[in-house]
DNA sequence: GTCTATAGGGAGATAGAC
DNA sequence: GTCTATCTCCCTATAGAC
C-alpha cells in the first residue's frame, strides 16, 4: 500500500515487486530494489515469500484476481451484447489502469516468466480465457475455430494499451474502451471522419 | 547464420544474441550464452561489439530495418486500398516469423530496453509509424486524432501473435494476415458463422 | 517481522598472448 | 578474430541476533 510504511508486510512487498516488475520486467528487477521500495531490508522479503520466484507468482496469480474479479464484477446486466461487451473491455483496462500494479505486471512480464513459474498460473489463467469465450459467442457470429484467434487480437489490443497509453493525457479509458470495442465490433472503416 | 561455424562473425553473434533475447528477454540473456550459441568465448563478442547493451541495440537496429524493408518492398501495388493493407499485414507479420529473429526481438524486447537504448531507437522507429499512418489514412476515413490510435490497436493485434501463434500449426500465415486485417477493417462482427 | 553480516555464485568486462 | 585468465561487482539467499 505505502512505499515507506514502518511495517509494509506481505502486501507493501507485493505491490513494490510488481510495480518494479512493471517497469523493469522480472529479470532486471533485484529484491534490494524491491525492499528499498517498501521500506526494509532485503533479507526481510525472505520471511515473507521463499524465493524471488515465488514472489513473482504471487504477483502474477494477483494480477489474474483483480482480473477476473473485475469481469465478474460488471456482472450480467440485461443490456445489448454489444453494452455489455464495451463493459467488459472497460473493466479490463481498468484492471491495467486503476486497479494497482498487478494486472499490468501479469501483462507484461508473464511471458518472460521462468517455465515453472507460468505452469503453475496457467490453470489460473485458462479460466479468464473461457469467460472471455463465452462472452464473444454471446456477441459474434464468427466461425468455432475463428473465435479464439478473434479474442486474441482483442486481447492484444487491449493489452497493448499498457506500453502506450496515458491515462492523464487527452483520451479518457471511457472514451478509449469505446474505441476498441467499437473497432473490434464493427471495423475500423466504420468510423467515418464525417461525425 | 550458423550456430556453431568456427567463425560466426559479427552477423552470427548479433542473431544468436537476437533468439535469445526473443527467448529470454535481455536481461535474462548472459553475454555467455550469446557466445556459446555463437560458437565462441564470451570475451570474443567484445571484440564486436562495445558492451551488452551496444549489441541489443544493434539487434533493435536490425530489427527495425528488416521491418521496413518488407513495407517498401510490398511497393505501390495498384489494387484496392484494402489488399494493399493487408499486402502489408502479412509483409509485417513475415518480418516476425520468416525473416529472422531480429524484429521478434525488436517487439518483445524494446519495452524493456535501458533508457538510452530506446531513445537512440526512437527516431528510426518513428519512420516506420510515419509509414504506417500514411498507408492507413489512404485506407480508411477516420477523424485525424482517431488515426494513430487505431494503428496502435492494429499493430497491438499484430504483435501479439509472437506470443501465441505458432507458424506451423493448422493456420497459415496468409489465413492469419486475412483474418487481422478483415477484422481491422470489417469488424468481427462481419464475420458470419454461415459462410 | 526486521535487522546485520556474509556465504557462494555468476554477471559484464578487460588484459594480453596467439 | 579468438583465446585463457582474471578483475570487480552485485546478485539471491541463508544464519542467527533482537
Amino acid at each position: 500500500m505505502s512505499l515507506t510504511a514502518e511495517a509494509p508486510g506481505r502486501h507493501g512487498v507485493l505491490e513494490a515487486a510488481a510495480r518494479r516488475f512493471v517497469a523493469q520486467g522480472y529479470a532486471a528487477t533485484t529484491v534490494r530494489q524491491i525492499a528499498e521500495d517498501s521500506g526494509i531490508k532485503a533479507a526481510s522479503i525472505y520471511h515473507h515469500f521463499a524465493s524471488k520466484e515465488d514472489l513473482f507468482a504471487a504477483v502474477l496469480d494477483e494480477g489474474i484476481r483483480v482480473m477476473v474479479d473485475a469481469f465478474e464484477e460488471v456482472g450480467l446486466v440485461a443490456q445489448s451484447s454489444d453494452l455489455r461487451l464495451l463493459a467488459h473491455v472497460r473493466a479490463h483496462l481498468g484492471t491495467l489502469f486503476e486497479h494497482g500494479p498487478f494486472t499490468a505486471a501479469h501483462v507484461t512480464a508473464f511471458f518472460t516468466a521462468p517455465a515453472e513459474v507460468r505452469e503453475r498460473i496457467v490453470p489460473v489463467r485458462d479460466g479468464y480465457e473461457r469467460r472471455w469465450n463465452r462472452l464473444l459467442r454471446e456477441t459474434i457470429d464468427a466461425a468455432n475455430r475463428e473465435l479464439p484467434l478473434l479474442r486474441l487480437l482483442l486481447f492484444g489490443s487491449m493489452n497493448s494499451t499498457i506500453e502506450w497509453f496515458d491515462p492523464d493525457g487527452e483520451t479518457s479509458l471511457d472514451q478509449l474502451a469505446a474505441l476498441i470495442t467499437d473497432q473490434f465490433l464493427n471495423g475500423a472503416k466504420s468510423r467515418k471522419k464525417g461525425a
